[in-house]
DNA sequence: CTGAAAGCGCTAACAC
DNA sequence: GTGTTAGCGCTTTCAG
């Protein structure tokens, strides 16, 4: 293994010179710079990562903490670390693939090793057991997702109440009084995130000013599930002329049973969902959507959680940041070819 | 940030002494063990990370270079990755998540700044061009999948053509004379993994064997594409009686697809899909499948690697170890209600 | 603009 | 069974 001496020596220097060409930390005349990059390239060298950690107390890796779970928004998630991954290589950065496996213990491993030099937290729940944790951390960090109290913590996320409204909105203005909301599993309601509750909050608050009225009911994704789902508002609501699908899973068998049902989208019944891009592209029909930022996410955790981290080291009083710090982005809806003007009642009075 | 030192003298013993607690690499009598294990709790020691890759020449780091692109098998990628990281830790190890970003660039940094003990290799391309690092490469390396020539290297992957086989098999057992398969994208046999070629050609020499022929279609995967392709089957093979799908996304819409023609699963028509478990069991039909065996990929690519770092450390001759292994996982087919004996001709001589 | 040298925290001989 | 000590390769004062 080539060492930073090795170079040193090959190109008539000090070894800090060398260490403060590869930083730059201090000025170095071109002549000098120049026989040391030739000798690192001569060489192939590589700084040790090891040995840097140790000395400059950094090791220039950021932790990824995913969830265990591989049931529910994995595209989405994979969408997020690839998008965490790029970033943080670009600033020159690696990522660190931590599971829920280990629950919060590893983050009390990963920062007390100094193994990492911050944490990106996805699929926050609720009433995440890691949050003390990442409060009393030396290290900064940052949520994906939004916990019930996100008091002195980062959090990215999208602006799901916003999402809700926004789909509430089109929907009002296409003329639709009558809409359904398809959404998770009723488990994910009672246990988890909270993102569907946002969503289904947004939607009834900008319901009920544009005068719609909003039927939710929950959906496990699978076939049978949807066919229920879909029975019941039908049976409950027979004027509903609009469905809000908040269910990756659900999208494919709804658009299948509608279509079975002699059901027309849009002209019959519009559709919107809360899903990636490519899932609203990939359907029979072209959906309307509310994208799910997933690389905007992953870009902007890694950002703030390197603002932090520079921050830190200009040694802010509070450790870590103790500033609470809620970031929503704003849902962009794009409209394709699911949704439609609300069709006029047939043999209504 | 508490030492090892600090360590040794709230328990008033050598630094060596807790180094080799902590490692086990010498006999230490129990009564002092406890006094220092009792010190590492109190003052909550958590062993410096760089430190000790400089000093044992080891990261206890693993590498894993997942593809970039986001638009096939995620599912399964996720479920490598997380099978990945929980047998890594289960064994002492962290996972470095790469993408393809940096390209095989990427292979020399992290090898070369000694952050990573080990590398696994996703979605290995048939000729990849990060291969010819991997060989030179002084730290083992696994390939999860099979490229063009895999000599002097390590693979993992699911055993296509026997999948192909037992796919033609099953459908033969059950009196199909005519079998289609529905492929990945074009772009995909060209230019990727030979998965799709594999299982072809399983499907292909079994069902020669026995009788059975066999017509193959590429697939998009999207509705318009999966409509065009059975369509194009049943006109060129109107006895077509058995599907064989390798498409993740053609699988739904298919089943949409037949349905509204009136084919029904399986009487009329049998399905067998190439796919994770879950995707089978999530469909209007329960899909008779062969697994993906996505967790055991990732924890054999595992437990291969530590394999050859642990024959590297014991000195092997040729470095990480040039000998070429390759791992064919077998495939399970699993029988469930989407194919049935072939329907007997109505009209037929 | 460049060098010399003192660690960073840990491991692993080498002693006893 | 335990202690002493010499590095591991790099960063970063402190000197010039």
């Amino acid at each position: 293994m080539v060492t930073l001496a090795e170079v040193a020596r090959h190109a008539g220097v000090s070894a800090s010179t060398v260490s403060y060409v590869l930083s730059g930390k201090r000025t170095i005349s071109t002549r000098t710079r120049e026989r040391v990059e030739k000798s690192i390239r001569e060489l192939g060298y590589h700084p040790n990562a090891g040995a840097r950690a140790l000395a400059s107390n950094k090791s220039n890796i950021i932790a990824l903490m995913m969830p265990l779970r591989t049931d529910m928004y994995v595209p989405v998630m994979m969408e997020i670390a690839i998008a965490v991954a790029t970033t943080a290589r670009e600033r020159g950065h690696d990522v660190l693939l931590l599971t829920g496996q280990e629950g919060p213990e590893a983050v009390r491993r990963v920062v007390g090793s100094g193994l990492a030099d911050a944490m990106i937290l996805m699929d926050v729940e609720l009433e995440d057991t890691r949050l003390s944790l990442v409060r009393e951390s030396p290290r900064p960090a940052v949520l994906i997702g939004l916990p019930a109290d996100p008091s002195e913590l980062t959090c990215v996320d999208l602006d799901f109440a916003a999402t809700g409204r926004l789909c509430a909105e089109h929907l009002a203005e296409l003329g639709h009084r009558d809409v359904a909301v398809v959404g998770e599993a009723a488990a994910v309601y009672e246990r988890r995130t909270g993102f569907a509750e946002r969503t289904l909050q947004g939607v009834r608050e900008r319901a009920a000013e544009l005068g719609v009225r909003v039927l939710h009911r929950p959906c496990d994704g699978s076939y049978e599930s949807t066919a229920g789902t879909l029975a019941r508002i039908f049976d409950e609501r027979p004027a509903t002329s609009a469905v809000i699908v908040q269910n990756e899973a659900a999208i494919g068998p709804m658009l299948s049973l509608l279509r079975q049902q002699g059901r027309a989208v849009p002209e019959d019944i519009s559709v919107i969902a809360v899903c990636p891009e490519q899932v609203a592209t990939q359907q029979s029909v072209a959906l309307t959507s509310v994208a799910i930022p997933a690389q905007e996410m992953g870009r902007r955790a890694v950002e703030l959680v390197m603002a932090k981290a520079g921050a830190a080291d200009g040694r802010a009083p509070t450790g870590a940041g103790a500033e609470t710090l809620i970031e929503l982005l704003p849902p962009q809806l794009t409209v394709r070819a699911s949704t439609g003007p609300a069709p006029t009642p047939t043999g209504a009075p």
